[in-house]
Order: structure tokens, then C-alpha cells, then sequence
RNA sequence: GCGCAGGUGGUAGAGCGGCCAAUUACACCAGACUGUAAAUCUGGCGCCCUUGUGGCUACGGGGGUUCGAAUCCCUCCCUGCGCACCA
């Protein structure tokens, strides 16, 4: 029962119809089918998606059939919800690229494979299918009124914001996936609930189902309510960044994000979480704890306890990491060259580097960009790049 | 279709003939301080060469006026609001 209470609490925001009416549906012992849909959009997931992630794999454990839907089709329309990105339509190769990345990290997390297996299905399949007649049969399911309501049209409306009209055949084809896929649960961000409860209306309307909306919370800072998994902010942790970046990206969250991304992101048990959090010290010990565990999540404990060394070795202690990047140059390559080889995009940028005293060789400060750099230099760029200088 | 108001850097939003590569805020980068946290302070934030009262590209697109335009004119495109249309 306690299972059950964690699966329908941790990370939850809000249960459509209600909490009750799900534990009652799980109690019976019947089997849920239960959905996450996800834009292939880019190539990476993250730790926001890891929380609905995370709570499928408890549904899965628990026997219930997991499907995890790739939004093909919708993400060349492009979702209005994160209207900052005005997106440029993805070619199926992009689609198709993404796609593979995504069930590779998404395995990390869930079983696609093995008894119980999680499904993945692609929206186009039934969306180029949809005709003009169905379209306006879909529609009129819906109102004006309602459509406008949400939140997001609102402020817009206030603002004298432009709304496509496609905006509105977003929620839509969202909610049809819930019929297509004929399934009893779906799970998705706070952000995601006008498109899940359109789909649970078509849903009753189409075959007189109930389906279940889980909301599941967000990933922002409790005291300032500011997103931690935002692009623009470069707080982004991926699923599949590499053990060293994953941890350091962990510790640069602000301390206040250790709790959320505890619980959201982790399987921790939320006793351990509260006696992590109420252990008197530094936080920066807390925070290392933290890190440990996403690390140990997505790689594995060995990786993980070597990625702790390693930052510890490298930011606390200040030394040089034993593994970095390298760039292999020619002889006689200046520093400047180098540190553009090293991932700066442009002169100017390198340049500016260089007179605000943030590349280092070889541990002083380096002050003339237009020096050779040698066999054995090592580079710091900035706070965290390391780079070795490998003459070829 | 008509009228009015708009379209400026990652975002918001100033500028309304030269002092504008463009005020300011947020975001971002670097330095200081630290716990690679936050907060704070300092600097930076188109590109290129380099370090100069430098060059190039840029304020929706195109054309024009002017010694000189983000700023004025014409035209096209786009957005919002109102009116008209509503078989």
C-alpha cells in the first residue's frame, strides 16, 4: 500500500478526476495502459522529463503497460505551450534521429525490453491520416470559450499578442493521441493539463472512457519559482551528458533545487531524502550526495563515485583533472587558435576571454593570446573547460 | 477591402536625421568573493583585423531623399485593434 501511496504522491501535482478514483482503478488489480508523450524536438531528454519518466517505471514495476509516444507529427507543428521557440518544422531524418537518442536515454530509466515491456508508438500514424472531415468532427467537440480560456491565450489576448488559429488544433491532435491510443492514464508536466484534459474529454466523448490526468510538478526553485530546467539559463542536465558535466552541473544548481530534484529526479526513499536534507554541515555536502545519486542513476555507481573524485579533486581542491579533452593542433599553433579549437565560437569572444584573465596555461594566467602553444599545454578556459594541447 | 497603431539585438523595451553597434532591464559570459551554489561587486556581451577618432554587416524586405537614416518619403510583406463584408 505504501508502494501505491509514493506512486500516486511523489512528484504528483494534480490527479484528474481525482486521487481516489486512481487508487481505486489501481486496487482493483486490473492492468492501466499509461501514456507520456514526448516532442522530438531535440536531440536530448532531461531531468524534467526524467521525473514522468521515473514515475512510469513505478507504474511498470507494478505491471501496468507503459507507452511512451514520440510526437513525430505534432513537433513539426510546433507546440504553442513554449511559444519562445519559434519552431522551424523537423525533417523525418531529424525526427528519426532524435527518436533513437531518446529511447536510448529513456532506457536508462525504463525497460523496453524484457517481460512487460514499454511500448513506443509515433503519432503520425494516425495524424496523416486525419482528413479535413474528421478534422471539423474533432473540432466541434470543443468551444471557442474554451479554447480561449486557457491561460496562456489569455495573457496573450491581454497583451495583443498574435494566436495562430493552427494553436488551437494543437490541443487537438494532443487529445487524439489519448483516443488513438485508446489508453486508461496519462502522465505529463503541470504545463502539459489543457492538452491532457482535452484528450481525456475526447476520450469520454469518442468510447465513454475515463482516462486519468496525472500532472506531475515542475522542476523550479522553491523560493524563487524559476525554472531549473530551462534552456536559455544553461541549467539544463541531460540524460546523456557525460558523468563529470552531469555532476558538475548538479552541484552548480542553486541549493534550493536540491530538494525538487531529489524528489523528482531520483529514486531515493523520501525518508533518506529528509534525513539528507535536515543533516547539519555544509550543503555543499548535501549537494555532493546529490550529484552522486543522479550519476549513479543514469551511468552507474563505479562512474559516479569516480565523477565525485574528480570534482572534488578539480574545484574544491583546485587541481588539474587527470582527464580532459584534447586538441590536437599543428606545431606552432597560437593560443588563440587553441582556445577557438576548443569550442569558443568566435575571435572576438577568444579575444575578450584573454583580457578578462580567463584562460590559463599551464595553470598562470595567460596574457598573449598570439604565443605558440605547446605539446603538453594545458588550457583553462573559463570556469570549467580543460583542454590538453596534443601537437600532431 | 477601409481606417488606426505597430514590426529594433536571446527576450522585454528605449531611440524617431549625425554624439547609434544602438539607453535600460532580464538572460548570458568572464573576473573578484565563495561551497564551480545563491546573493553581491566589477567588467564584457554583432563580426573581422587588431587596439584605432579602424573596417564590415545590422534596427521586417526593396527602393528613394540627404553630405549623413533605426530615425524622413514611397512600396511590398507581416502583426494587433476597430469598421465593413457575413451567401
Amino acid at each position: 500500500m505504501d508502494a501505491l501511496k509514493n506512486l500516486l504522491t511523489r512528484s504528483v501535482d494534480t490527479i484528474y478526476p481525482s486521487r481516489e478514483a486512481l487508487e481505486r482503478a489501481l486496487s482493483s488489480g486490473k492492468k492501466l495502459t499509461i501514456y507520456l508523450g514526448v516532442d522530438p524536438t531535440g536531440p536530448h531528454l532531461h531531468l524534467g522529463h526524467a521525473t514522468n519518466l521515473l514515475v512510469l517505471r513505478r507504474f511498470q514495476a507494478l505491471g501496468h503497460k507503459i507507452i511512451l509516444l514520440i510526437g513525430d507529427f505534432t513537433a513539426r507543428i510546433g507546440d504553442p505551450t513554449d511559444k519562445l521557440a519559434a519552431r522551424k518544422p523537423l525533417t523525418a531524418a531529424e525526427v528519426k534521429r532524435n527518436f533513437k537518442t531518446f529511447k536510448k536515454q529513456a532506457a536508462k530509466i525504463l525497460n523496453f525490453s524484457g517481460p512487460n515491456a514499454a511500448a513506443v508508438a509515433f503519432n503520425s500514424k494516425w495524424h496523416t491520416k486525419m482528413n479535413f472531415e474528421k478534422l471539423v468532427e474533432l473540432a466541434s467537440h470543443f468551444t471557442e470559450q474554451q479554447m480561449v480560456e486557457r491561460d496562456m491565450f489569455q495573457e496573450r489576448k491581454k497583451s495583443n499578442k498574435p494566436i495562430g488559429l493552427h494553436e488551437f488544433l494543437y490541443p487537438l491532435m494532443q487529445g487524439y493521441d489519448s483516443v488513438a491510443l485508446d489508453v486508461d492514464v496519462e502522465i505529463g508536466g503541470t504545463d502539459q493539463t489543457f492538452n491532457m484534459l482535452a484528450g481525456r474529454k475526447l476520450l469520454r466523448e469518442y468510447k465513454n472512457k475515463e482516462k486519468f490526468v496525472i500532472t506531475t510538478k515542475l522542476l523550479e526553485n522553491p523560493k524563487t519559482g524559476r525554472k531549473l530546467m530551462n534552456k536559455s539559463e544553461g541549467g539544463l542536465i541531460n540524460l546523456d551528458d557525460k558523468p563529470n558535466d552531469m555532476f558538475g552541473k548538479v552541484m552548480a544548481l542553486p541549493d534550493e533545487g536540491v530538494r525538487p530534484v531529489a524528489e523528482f529526479c531520483t529514486e531515493m526513499a523520501m525518508g533518506d531524502i529528509e534525513k539528507m536534507l535536515g543533516r547539519d554541515g555544509n550543503p555543499r555536502d548535501t549537494k555532493l550526495s546529490l550529484a552522486t545519486e543522479i550519476v549513479k542513476l543514469y551511468h552507474s555507481e563505479k562512474i559516479a563515485v569516480k565523477a565525485r573524485e574528480t570534482w572534488i579533486k578539480t574545484f574544491s581542491k583546485k587541481e588539474t583533472p587527470s582527464e580532459m579533452e584534447t586538441v590536437r593542433i599543428k606545431k606552432g599553433t597560437t593560443l588563440l587558435e587553441v582556445v577557438r579549437a576548443a569550442g569558443i565560437s568566435s575571435n572576438s569572444e577568444a579575444m575578450r576571454l584573454f583580457a578578462q584573465s580567463a584562460i590559463k596555461r599551464n595553470n598562470t594566467v595567460a596574457q598573449d593570446p598570439k604565443k605558440s602553444a605547446i605539446e603538453g599545454d594545458v588550457l583553462k578556459i573559463g570556469k570549467k573547460k580543460f583542454v590538453k594541447v596534443l601537437v600532431v
